[in-house]
DNA sequence: GGCCAGGTGTAAA
DNA sequence: TTTACACATGGC
């Protein structure tokens, strides 16, 4: 049993997943710093104000003032820090050339979490779905999901966990943003808090499904 | 009405 | 180095 397999059966399951949901590399990373912690159905009402007044732009957010973006951003919460975080990096990426100067640093992941609001989580869903670069992104679902299956020690930090799934699984782009974006679809539908239950496709290779 | 959501930064133990 | 706590809105 490895992270392979478990892939194959939310695969099976869930189907092709096609994330991230976003127009542009942009609004991924926008989104990824609204989602913190926060109901993606909130993160869409934001995005669709940023829209609405054609603010989902990093030259438009830094120009507008902030009580103007907190307002925008407010349904997805946090929305006074969200508002500091987002310009913070828009500032980073307007002076690093965009996604292509981003890329083109020596450690870009560093040079992310460097920035504040932005922790382990966030960078990486940055640097796959927006850059294109092969890392895993580790959330709360992975976590549970794991440890729940007994493939994951319960104290293993986000560099474990990660390290996990580069040493089981190829290094590949679209691997990786499928299967991420495959335990999301499929915490959704299960496992919130309740151990796995019996509709569970994960049930048949939990050794606690019939507790 | 209470719980939870695709975390992160900070401060105290 | 770990553990609490603040941050805030909206759906169920």
């Amino acid at each position: 049993m490895n992270a392979l397999h478990i892939y194959k059966i939310l695969f099976d399951t869930y189907g092709e997943q096609g994330w991230w949901p976003a127009d542009s590399p942009f609004e991924v990373v926008v989104g990824a710093i609204l989602t913190q912690n926060t109901n993606w159905q909130n993160v869409e009402k934001a995005i669709a104000n940023l829209k609405a007044a054609d603010a989902l732009d990093a030259q438009a957010m830094l120009d507008m003032d902030e009580t103007r973006l907190r307002e925008l951003i407010r349904p997805s919460g946090f929305y006074k820090q969200k508002a500091e975080r987002l310009r913070l990096f828009c500032t980073f990426y307007l002076g690093q050339g965009r996604e292509q100067g981003i890329k083109k640093l020596p450690d870009p992941r560093s040079t992310l979490l460097a920035l504040k609001g932005i922790g382990p989580e966030t960078a990486d869903s940055i640097l796959l779905y927006a850059l294109e670069i092969p890392v895993f992104v580790v959330d709360a679902y992975t976590r549970r999901i794991f440890i729940r299956l007994g493939l994951l020690d319960s104290a293993a930090s986000y560099a474990e966990t990660q390290t996990c799934f580069h040493t089981q699984l190829d290094r590949n782009v679209l691997l990786y943003k499928e299967y991420h974006a495959l335990i999301v679809q499929h915490a959704k539908q299960h496992c919130r808090v309740k151990p796995l239950c019996a509709s569970c496709p994960l049930t048949s290779i939990c050794p606690a499904a019939l507790t």
